[in-house]
DNA sequence: GCCGTTTTCGGCCCGACTGTTTTCAGTCG
């Protein structure tokens, strides 16, 4: 097992730990453990190998020899244990908000509760209302928790999120007695997809506002509501969190709010290492509190310079900053130009021309068309013949106006038995090769499959599997390995996908990608001129991934590593 | 189960909110 598929396992023997009512903190030192191994950034195998394993956080003896025993036989027989003592649904139950393990476990002793499905029963034949500890107000929570997790468990594309948390900012600010109000959390960190919204706000008195924030036209059902904080849930169906903290507070509330947990955590560890304590209101000195103006003070307070809210995930941003090695983001107005877009030849809905007008007006230099190959005849890919045609068409394009230079090529799939589907005839200026089903298939035939594409030399860039499945991130994380491993062997670039839904792509792959000599291009795969307007949450990608100013390409060092890329036939 | 320059035992981030209680446990972020 690699270091990923491990920390899966840890991660999962702390779920069902806690299922169990073991030791509280036992759980927690798996589930650090597992974290531990997947920020890993060097080979788990030859840190067995060195016996290093148990310098990483978190991980002393015991763990060590549990890494190994699975590193080496990819089982464990504690594992098979927990797994055969806690049933099959109840993980499924901790989806349900308002449940955590403890009642879960209570609802399974006194009830038998195993499943969803069986808790709804319970909770029909007021069973749960019952149980001590519970009542009626917690069955009927249960209930619309359980509803809501088939309906609502969807996550939000940032563009979508955004534009309603800027509106709800919008409203908040014009309330009395609101000196500021910001967008926090996940959204504000920069992730292509957020489960809800978070604001915090300053103000002198808080109850006015919380009651004004619950009253919004937006808001539909109102899911609890205090002093100080209100959560409701929208007409879109994403769930929104106010907080409402004293203006000399709003820094701290704005820093905590923002996260992640993890990156506060490491904070407040790193607060009290320093006699301090850290927590929403304020940074202390025993009781004294240290004034701050901004976010930057805070962390000047702990001895560090300004992180920014992209780089907040505790994947080492704190020792960066304390060394001083930060990395210089990539901000929307950065991007030169993006590769893959699809046109009304194959399945995309605007002309080259159209794209070509829209990438110029937010300011690219360059796009590069790359429509469907023959094989994808659901798509109605292009042959030779009608390549042709469009590279005719890509040249006119180019002759009626020069703000934005349109590059030819395709997104050819790689077919089953490894070839790539590229028309022979047609002078391209690069190759989009495009797994499409390559997640149900085994690893070694994945890598066989990938080594027999990239071996064809009109390849110059290696596309991402597309589909719903990349949303599962345990299926991309085994491909991304593979992506990167044979790209390096072959002088490809690997295409990041500006599309939120696509990609989570972590900048330990980027690092990765450099000590391999990889080279990234940044893609929308988009289908409508329109959807560049959604190119802001590829930036967000490449910012979490750290991709830095260097990463950008001009227009001329694009075509650069396009052609060089592409070796003679 | 991890961790340690006041500790090899006894801690493990912390505060708000909710619903259940009559002082608190569970959950969330």
């Amino acid at each position: 097992m690699n270091a990923r598929e491990v920390a899966a396992v840890l991660e999962e023997i702390g779920v069902l730990l806690d299922l169990k009512g073991e030791n509280p903190f036992k759980s927690r030192a798996y589930a650090a453990a597992a974290r531990s191994l997947e920020a890993l950034e060097a080979d788990l195998e030859s840190l067995l190998r060195k016996g290093h394993l148990q310098k990483l956080p978190g991980i002393g003896r015991g763990l060590a020899g549990t890494i190994a025993t699975l590193a080496a036989t990819g089982n464990l027989p504690y594992l098979e244990e927990l797994r055969q003592s806690v049933p099959e649904g109840l993980v499924d139950l901790l989806e349900v908000p308002g449940l955590g393990p403890k009642r879960i476990r209570i609802m399974h002793e006194k009830l038998g509760v195993d499943s969803p499905g069986a808790l709804r029963c319970a909770c029909k034949q007021g069973e749960v209302a019952k149980l001590s500890g519970f009542g009626a107000r917690t069955e009927e929570k249960i209930l619309q928790g359980l509803a809501q997790m088939g309906k609502h468990a969807g996550n939000y594309l940032s563009s979508e999120a955004l534009a309603l948390a800027g509106a709800l900012c919008e409203r908040v600010r014009a309330l009395r007695g609101v000196c500021e109000v910001e967008i926090a959390g996940s959204l504000r960190r920069g992730k292509e997809v957020v489960k809800d919204i978070d604001l915090v706000a300053a103000a002198r008195v808080a109850p006015g506002v919380i009651r004004a924030f619950t009253e919004f036209p937006e808001v539909v059902r109102v899911v609890g509501s205090g002093i100080t904080r209100a959560s409701v849930v929208t007409g879109s169906g994403i769930a929104v969190d106010l907080r409402v903290v004293k203006p000399a507070a709003f820094p701290f509330a704005l820093m905590y709010f923002t996260g992640s947990a993890e990156h506060n955590t490491a904070l407040r560890r790193r607060a009290s290492a320093q006699g301090l304590k850290l927590n929403e209101y304020g940074l202390f000195k025993g009781r004294r509190p240290t004034r701050c103006a901004d976010e930057a003070a805070v962390y000047r307070g702990l001895d560090l310079p300004f992180i920014l809210p992209e780089l907040r995930e505790n994947l080492g941003e704190l020792e960066a900053a304390e060394s001083g090695s930060l990395p210089e983001l990539i901000a929307s107005e950065d991007v030169r130009g993006l590769l893959h877009m699809h046109t009304r030849w194959s399945d995309g809905e605007d002309t080259v021309e159209e794209m070509a007008r829209t990438a110029a007006s937010i300011g690219l230099s360059y796009i590069g068309i790359a429509d469907h190959s023959p094989a994808a005849r659901y798509a109605n890919g292009l042959d030779a013949n009608r390549l042709k045609k469009q590279a005719r068409e890509i040249s006119a394009v180019n002759r009626a106006q020069k703000k934005c230079r349109v590059l030819h090529g395709i997104e050819a799939d790689i077919l089953v038995d490894g070839r790539v589907d590229v028309p022979a005839g047609v002078d391209l200026d690069f190759v989009v090769a495009s797994i499409h089903s390559g997640f149900q298939m085994g690893e070694k035939e994945m890598t066989a499959r990938l080594v027999r594409a990239l071996s064809d030399p009109r390849v110059s860039i290696l596309g991402h599997p597309t589909g719903r499945l990349l949303l599962r991130r345990e299926a991309y994380a085994v491909n991304i390995e593979h992506v990167l491993a044979a790209a390096a062997g072959h002088g490809v670039a690997v295409e990041i996908n500006a599309n939120p839904h696509r990609l989570d792509l972590d900048w330990r792959y980027l690092r990765r990608a450099r000590e391999l000599g990889v080279r990234f291009v940044i893609s929308p795969d988009a289908h409508r001129a329109l959807d560049l307007a959604h190119y802001s949450g590829g930036v967000a990608v490449a910012r979490k991934g750290w991709l830095t100013k260097g990463d950008v390409l001009n227009t001329q060092s694009a075509a650069r590593l396009l052609s060089s890329l592409r070796r003679p036939l």
